[in-house]
DNA sequence: TTTACATATATTATATGTCGCATATGATAT
DNA sequence: ATATCATATGCGACATATAATATATGTAAA
């Protein structure tokens, strides 16, 4: 695996993009529909400038694309991939979450 | 997939801690050895007081575990399938970054 | 050309994360 | 007991992220 010093960052910089429950929702919501913005709003139930934020950031990072149609902006996922990892974190997530958070002594030996 | 809120979350939290560079080549130099402090800080070359905080992070969300033996404190990657998850990220960008950060026009129509 | 609507940007306050330095703990050997 | 080595923790400066509110832009219709 090459883990050349840009593609780190660049890696982290998308880690940083998903380190967001609202991005995280609205990536979802766009994973079966095209969506505008004011769709997003009344799914994911938060002010639409916050969302316009979001929606920039994913923008940038290159996680959804976007294009006007009238007055309206819609927006599409521009990496499924993206998603698929997405997934098989909340997979993960899903199963560990069943052991409890931490054993009780810090120490093994 | 499951994308109830506390699965959400958690999954947040661990691309927080997926998200810096220094704990990601913690985690990838873990990958083959075991190792102690000592070691980890050599290879990665960060001030020692760092990399413990890092490894306090890592073992918080159980990423990786530890062992004391003698004076030294030995880690361990917890968790193998986490970067299987980072592997997959770093492939993704490894081709990403050959497209333009981003084309010139903002509005596609 | 005003008006209304959809979306984006700016501003501010607050929280969270990062990093370096100093210091504390804990274990071993002398 | 004390010195030494390995590791952890605490603290402060700084940067970055979040959230709420206000305001600006751009488009279309009346």
């Amino acid at each position: 695996m090459d883990v050349s010093e840009p593609i780190l960052e660049e890696a982290v910089k998308i880690y940083k993009v998903l380190s967001n429950v609202n991005r995280i929702k609205i990536l979802y919501f766009l994973e079966n529909n095209e969506a505008d913005v004011s769709s997003i709003v009344a799914h994911v139930a938060l002010p639409q400038p916050m969302v316009s934020h979001q929606l920039a950031i994913l923008f940038q990072y290159q996680l959804v694309t976007r294009s006007k149609r009238g007055k309206h902006v819609f927006y599409c996922l521009d990496d499924p991939h993206i998603l698929e990892m997405v997934n098989a974190m909340l997979g993960h997530v899903s199963h560990e979450i069943k052991h409890e958070p931490h054993p009780g002594r810090q120490w093994a030996d």
